[in-house]
DNA sequence: CATATGACACTAT
DNA sequence: AATAGTGCCATAT
């Protein structure tokens, strides 16, 4: 529904998230810092949750900030899969070399 | 307006 | 290393 106002902070997220390069990744804490809300790590996986961009934004490009896939619309075992198709090795849930695929933004408080 | 919830993070155990 | 408790923030009810 295009007529549809989310929140600012919503909007935000999904378009933080669309930025991720593929292969890459990034965690729910870097987002929350990109909106210069560094504690809002919780808020932002509310706002992915809620995205309405399902395929357009690569929400599965995020992950949690120890390198564990997370939560996922369809379960954990389909974030996975899709991450895997995109070129990154997950081991027990985690993502192998996670640490330097991390994708970090430029603090950007425009919401 | 008050309380509860969740796709998180950090620290202590 | 794995688990549990605490903090935090935006929505839902």
């Amino acid at each position: 529904m295009p007529f549809m106002k989310d929140s600012s902070f919503s909007q935000a997220v999904w378009r933080i998230t669309k930025e991720i390069p593929l292969g890459k990744i990034t965690t729910y804490a870097q987002i929350a810092q990109a909106l210069g809300r560094p504690k809002s790590a919780r808020a932002v996986g509310n706002a992915l949750h809620k995205n309405p961009y399902a395929p357009i934004v690569p929400c599965h490009r995020v992950v949690k900030s120890d390198g564990n896939v997370g939560g996922f619309f369809g379960g954990k075992s389909a974030k996975k899969k899709i991450l895997r198709s995109e070129g990154l090795k997950i081991v027990k849930d985690k993502i192998a070399n996670f640490q330097s695929l991390i994708h970090t933004f430029k603090a950007k408080n425009n919401f």
